[in-house]
DNA sequence: ATGGTGGGTACCCCA
């Protein structure tokens, strides 16, 4: 049975429940992970999603900010959070399912403009959160564990993951810095890149386009800091990929898209 | 070199 799994910083997931329903209607995944949802547990539109099928709803909210949601199809067998960097923030959400599939939704830190951790706290958190996660990465697994890791990792790891690599060397999540530790998470578990086993390094693909510009089709001056990203055990299974620019311009987007990957659980 | 927009919340935080 084919299985598609979707990531989706939704900015907001009240303001944007309309969307997130048209999005489940038009392309029904198993498991939607949400990120940046901005509310408290009580007052997540859950009914809305039940009503759409996902019967099966997790939930790590806090007020005003960040906030992780996984809504599936299927039931959880356990649903688990972890604290990461002692700061209690609502970034990380795991949950397995009955045959044993685990999935890790995360929001890393976006870590502030300017790039330097002695003069910017932001970006200090934003380091020490992605060296968490690549002590996390050292656990050892079993080489047949099946299990999805997912997020806005904050992090436009290669060159063609951004508009412009040189100019974005500067930049937070482009610097060499944050490419390397996330290098280093992604190695710590052997993953593999379920969106770049289809798309090839040298093609530009972004799933995030700042408000900020002027015309943000035009310009296209976007980043990849949406991440899907499997064990050994399922990358032979994986199907397809998609990342749906087009919900970039739906009537008040996201400044993310959602970032789809099917494969054979 | 700068400031641009859009969330939440409560007059300012964050992306």
């Amino acid at each position: 049975m084919p299985f598609t799994i979707a990531t989706w910083n939704i900015n907001s997931v009240r303001l944007r429940i309309g969307l997130v329903e048209q999005f489940l209607g038009a392309h029904a995944p198993d498991v939607l992970c949400l990120q940046e949802t901005k509310t408290l547990d009580d007052a997540f539109p859950r009914k809305a999603l039940e009503a759409a099928g996902y019967a099966h709803i997790a939930i790590a909210g806090q007020k005003g900010y960040h906030g992780v949601a996984i809504a599936s199809k299927h039931p959880f067998k356990t649903v688990e959070r972890d604290d990461w960097c002692a700061m209690g923030d609502a970034r990380h959400l795991r949950v397995s399912f009955e045959d044993d599939l685990i999935v890790d939704n995360f929001y890393v830190p976006a870590g502030g403009d300017e790039p330097d951790p002695a003069i910017n706290p932001k970006f200090a958190h934003k380091l020490k959160f992605l060296r968490e996660l690549a002590q996390w990465g050292d656990r050892r697994r079993r080489s047949d564990t099946r299990a999805i890791m997912v997020g806005d990792l904050n992090v436009a790891p290669h060159e063609h993951d951004v508009w412009n690599h040189k100019q974005l060397l500067k930049i937070v999540s482009h610097t060499p810095v944050e490419t390397d530790l996330l290098g280093q998470v992604f190695a710590a578990h052997d993953w593999v890149d379920a969106v770049r086993h289809f798309v090839p390094l040298r093609q530009k693909l972004y799933s995030w386009w700042s408000y900020r510009a002027a015309d943000w089709d035009a310009a296209d001056r976007g980043r990849r800091l949406d991440h899907v990203w499997v064990t050994p055990a399922l990358k032979d299974g994986l199907v397809s990929t998609s990342t749906l620019r087009e919900a970039r311009g739906w009537d008040r987007p996201s400044d993310h898209v959602p970032v789809l990957v099917t494969l054979e659980r």
